[in-house]
DNA sequence: ATTACTACTCACCGAGTAA
DNA sequence: TTTACTCGGTGAGTAGTAA
């Protein structure tokens, strides 16, 4: 309904249309257009005077807005080659600690709190894909664009470059997929890193199923 | 719902996802979720087949096109300068046939058929706008782009350019609007062009009011 | 001619539940 | 665990009509 006004030009000027008349050109009946347009109002959408002849009808900045984020929105999933999101399904098992050995690293430490906007817990939270869908999709990942965190050396040693994903776990806590450490555990694994203890935060323990929803970078 | 599923990751892989997961992201409920893969199955938008584990879902390329095409309208909306269309109402009268020698110039008629995509009935149906909002709308249309066609010289004098609208008459029949023979009529006078003799086809008479939809050209 | 109120209908949504 | 049926309530759309 928005949009039909804003197609017979709401949007670019203030347009006089009768009740009847939009009810005709949206196949609605004329007092449904009457009340879509008074619900428009209320919710502040569109601006609208009554006249003799008519409605006076321009679409607010506030209904602009709507068409306009609707549109951004589309824009990303039609023209994104690579999914928004992909989510992915396992279960929680105790790592052997070595995770949190990385995270510490100043050096990548600095580039997740910079790049990822939080200071990770240190510690991994690792989980095991059990189905062929899972490690399926876990693999065609790698393929898609990450937050590139870049190697460095200190004293001792080199430390690889890492690739995140920000993550959204168990459609509540925040955090970011890692990929990888040149880790010893194959494509059947992820490792998850939060600003907060996870297994606490989310009450979860081992063997527990979770999902983890990962975005990608358009 | 089916944006949700786009944005989810349908539109670019085959996505594996429970009734009940999906209902949680989009605040349905699982048996509506359920309920609405499968109209979306029947209506061939996307293709759905069910496992032990949740449904796999990926769209059609109808459903594809579905998206896309809504995208392309609202790009169109919010991204254009001008309104798409606007319209106006009058009162038909009678006037000199004056129209009707100018239409029936070969230097204008090739180029209606060739811009507009008809022959044009040899005559003008005149129409007068009789409130302000409708003058008003007319002088704004002046500023909108239009089909241009070319101004040209016979044996005899010169015919200047002219600007068209395709324009729609009564909601049923097409046509264009006219700007015009350097016409002796001010500008609260429309001048309709049509492939059929529009008095007979839409059983106007003179005094009697029309509405005109008429298109811009973004 | 308008807009928009009051009823009434029907379709959609979700709870319960089967498979 | 899944999906998806039936059924009952609610909300959206329409007819009639007042202003």
């Amino acid at each position: 309904m928005l949009y039909k006004l804003a197609e017979m030009g709401a949007y670019h000027r203030t347009m006089k249309v009768s009740t009847q008349y939009l009810a005709e050109k949206t196949g609605i009946s004329q007092q449904t257009a009457s009340r879509n347009l008074i619900e428009l109002d209320k919710l502040g959408w569109i601006k609208r005077s009554i006249t003799t002849e008519g409605c006076l009808i321009t679409l607010t900045d506030v209904g602009k807005e709507r068409l306009k984020n609707l549109y951004s929105k589309l824009k990303i999933v039609v023209e994104a080659v690579y999914p928004l999101s992909v989510t992915l399904e396992g279960l929680v098992f105790s790592g052997l600690g070595e995770g949190a050995y990385y995270i510490k690293q100043d050096g990548y430490r600095k580039q997740f709190i910079e790049k990822l906007g939080f200071d990770p817990y240190p510690g991994t939270l690792n989980i095991r894909l059990d189905t062929d869908y899972d490690i399926k999709t876990r693999q065609e990942l790698e393929n898609y664009p990450a937050i590139e965190i870049e190697g460095f050396k200190n004293e001792s040693r080199t430390f690889g470059p890492v690739k995140c994903y920000p993550t959204l776990i168990n459609n509540k806590a925040k955090g970011a997929l890692i990929f990888a450490f040149r880790t010893h555990y194959d494509s059947s694994v992820l490792e998850i890193i939060a600003p907060q203890y996870l297994r606490n935060q989310l009450k979860i323990k081992d063997q527990q199923k979770i999902k983890v929803e990962i975005f990608t970078m358009p």
